[in-house]
This record gives C-alpha cells, sequence and structure tokens, in this order.
DNA sequence: GTCCTAAACTGGCCAGGCCACCAAGTCATC
DNA sequence: GATGACTTGGTGGCCTGGCCAGTTTAGGAC
C-alpha cells in the first residue's frame, strides 16, 4: 500500500465535546431521560463558551440523542432505535428511485413483516390495528396501518426503511388511492391482513400484504415486478 | 382511533433552517461540493443571526451533509452513502438487539438481492462478480461482492437499504471475519452464489445467498432469526 | 513570467445580554 | 385544608458585536 497521508484532522471545540458527550451516553454515565447541566454551566465545566456548546447540543438534537425543552433543561433522549435511525430518511430520499423500484422494496419488505407481527404482535398492537380498520378517513387508516404493522414485526431497522418507502411514495399514493372502487377493496384486504396477525398466522399475514400490494401496484401502474417472493 | 395529540412541535429557527437546507438538496438546488454564501451573508439571507445559523451548519456537518473548511468556506459533502451513515454508528453502539435486527433485514434483503440480480446481472456485471472472488484480501472481496451483487439486482432503493446494513454492521462484522475457518468457507459459499447468478437461476441465487447468511448469523452469535423466507 | 508578500475574506470561538417559556413555590380564595 | 391563580427564579432561544486563525488572491518585486 503506498503511503497516503490523512494527518490530523484536527477537531473542533464543538465537534470535541459533541465527541465527549457521545462517549459518556455509551459508557453508561449519562442515561436516557437524565437531565444535562444547564447550558451556562456546562459552558463553563467544558471550558467552551455557550455559542460552541449550543452548537454541540444542537449536533446531538439533530441525531436524536439529545432533547432540548424550552424553559425547562437539555435531557439525555430516551435513545429507541426508531428515532435514532430517523436520519436515515436523508440518505434514502437522494437514492435515485422509480416508482417501480419503490414497489419492489415494499413487496419484498412489507409482507415479511406483516409475517413478523403475526409472530411478535402483543394484544394492544392487534387492538390498534383494529381501530385503524375503523378510521374513517381512509387514506389517514392505510398510512396508519401499515405503520403499525411495521412497528408490530420488531425490527425497527426495517421499519424505519419502510417508513421511508411510505415517504418517498407519498406523492403515488395518493393519486392512486383516489380511484373509485380501489379504498373499497383496500379495506377488505387491510381486514384481511389483520385478521391473519390476529390468528398469529405468518404465512397467511405475508401472502395477505402480497396480494394487497401486487394489486396496489397494478392499479399505480407499475411496471412488471420483478420478485417472486 | 382515539383522540391522540401530538400537537405543534413547534420549531426552532436553526432546526427550520436544517430542514430548508436538506430540502434544497434533495430538490438539487444544492449539489456535492458546492459552496454556500459566507456565514455572514447567509444569515442575513436567511433573516437568522450568525450563532443560530452556525448550530444549523454543524448540525449538518455532524450529518456529513455539509463540510465546514476554515478560511475558505462551507461546502455541501460528497453525500456518498457510506459518509451519510456513519454517524448512526452510534445506534449500533448502544444496544445488542439492534445487532440481531440488522441480520434478520440482510436475511431478507439479501437473498431478494441475489435472486434478482440473477435475472437481471449482465455480463460484465458477472465477470466483476468473479473478479472479486479472485480478490486476495478476503474482507474487501466480502464486502465487494455483496456490493456488486446488490448494484447488479437494479434496485437503487433496495441497495442503498442493503449498504446501509453493511455500513451499520461494520463493527460486529469485522469481528465475525477474523475467525478462523470462517473465511474459507465463506469463500466456497461466495463461489456458489456467484455460480446461481451467472447460471442465471433466481431460486438458486435466493438459497445459496440464505445459507450464506444464515451461517454468518451462527458464528455471529446472533439470536434466533425471525424469518422464514 | 515567477515568486513572494500582504490584505481581504472566511470559519472558529468568545463575551454579554434580552426574551420566551417552564416549573415550583406563594398566596388568596373557597 | 384543599384548590386555584399568580409570582418568581431558572432555563433554553436568539441576538449583537467582536477577535483570532486559517485560506485565498491579487499586487508588487524581481
Amino acid at each position: 500500500m503506498t503511503a497516503e497521508f490523512t494527518p490530523v484532522h484536527r477537531s473542533s471545540a464543538a465537534a470535541e465535546a459533541v465527541r465527549l458527550i457521545q462517549e459518556m451516553i455509551v459508557d453508561g454515565r449519562l442515561t436516557p431521560g437524565q437531565r444535562l447541566p444547564a447550558e451556562r454551566e456546562l459552558s463553563e465545566m467544558l471550558r467552551i463558551s455557550r455559542p460552541t456548546l449550543r452548537e454541540t447540543i444542537r449536533s446531538l438534537v439533530s441525531l436524536n440523542i439529545l432533547e432540548s425543552r424550552h424553559g425547562s433543561g437539555t435531557y439525555v433522549a430516551a435513545l429507541d432505535t426508531a428515532a435514532l435511525l430517523e436520519p436515515l430518511q436523508f440518505v434514502m430520499s437522494l437514492s435515485g428511485r422509480t416508482v417501480d423500484e419503490l414497489f419492489e422494496a415494499r413487496l419484498l419488505i412489507e409482507p415479511a413483516l406483516a409475517a413478523l407481527a403475526a409472530s411478535r404482535a402483543d394484544a394492544g398492537q392487534v387492538a390498534a390495528m383494529r381501530a385503524a380498520l375503523a378510521e374513517p378517513d381512509r387514506v389517514a387508516a392505510d398510512v396508519a396501518l401499515h405503520r403499525l404493522i411495521a412497528d408490530a414485526a420488531g425490527n425497527a431497522l426495517l421499519a424505519t426503511m419502510l417508513q421511508t418507502l411510505s415517504v418517498l411514495g407519498r406523492a403515488s399514493r395518493a393519486m392512486t388511492a383516489t380511484r373509485p372502487g380501489v379504498l373499497r377493496r383496500t379495506a377488505a384486504e387491510h381486514a384481511a391482513i389483520v385478521d391473519a396477525i390476529d390468528r398469529r398466522d405468518p404465512d397467511a399475514a405475508r401472502a395477505a400484504m402480497t396480494e394487497h400490494l401486487r394489486r396496489i401496484a397494478a392499479a399505480a401502474g407499475a411496471g412488471p415486478i420483478g420478485l417472486t417472493t
């Protein structure tokens, strides 16, 4: 290997403080929900000015690691995986995508999540799904249901990715959803999915979700879907 | 559905500016490498003070979306997926549960990508895979091969997802890869996958990739994997 | 033309201050 | 005595203005 010098990455004060606080959280010296010292105090402890500390805090807030409450204080966030993965949205919104790719990805992920939900959902989660089925606003119900299923699957990573797909597909979904007849059939298909999950039948849940997505894809005019799952 | 008020989330000026700049990048109004106006200038344009703008910039820098060069200016970063994902490594350092989720997600996505690659890869892509098999540096070969398969599958969205999993799992993968015996068997399994793709046999490719991942997961000591794909 | 230097520009950091907001204690009311 | 409105300290949000250090560039010496 050639020399390749990549020296000194001289770190700024604010970036250094970010690293420090992250370390303290990983080490357990800071725990979720804990309140940090006030900015004026903490800036003195760290020997940096308040504006610089504020840059540090703002960085960690944007990573969902800290949480600032005006008038109250700055706290360590809950640190649940879903929230920490939220910046993923930006990454995925950059990758080029077509409607076909979107459906292909959904067709891969959602049936699997439905199957996982069938084995892992608790009673409360199933109840929430049933409540979503009854929601009068059909579009809101659709979004909520798919979200609930993803959450019940117990894999924050996949759920976050699906969430991103949902955001990316919002425009095309709005178009599709307004076609007459689509909504009624959607409601029936949704009910079938929830029923399968409620019966704790992963294979049926997977099949029902697959069927549901295939029909939506056809209605949206997507090209042939390559997955044979 | 019950009431569930989660109102107003009043956004701060700095957070709003973060959103704005992200939007401009997604829209293409800002492109990688582009230089932003000087802080004093930009703060005037956005009608916020310089310290507040600096909080905004610092946030985006910590997400590897912007890059500040002292004395020169602030630039839009290259925005390659790996760099954008790096700040999310923090998630992995928090919980072992996340490692299980990672394998679960890979086990879902990679076999599907292998199957897609089997139907869509062109001769050049297959040749590149064979070249990767011959690469002496085993770790580099592993990364490259999985990447090539994802590219050959022809779905940028899914490829990005997989790369996300890859970057997030880098730490744990390094541990696993160093175990004796693991690498040799990995090489054989890789060859089987590429062979299946070369034969244009999606089902075989899917199966070979599934088998490969299951063994890796077992070697890494991951918990039970819920997917029955 | 080449090289060097100095000035102009840019991000890094700081001090000090005002405002909006929250939470807890106080006080009047019932 | 319990309950409600009110006051008060503490907190984050934001700003003005400034100095320093690094980079860039244009002008001048050769």
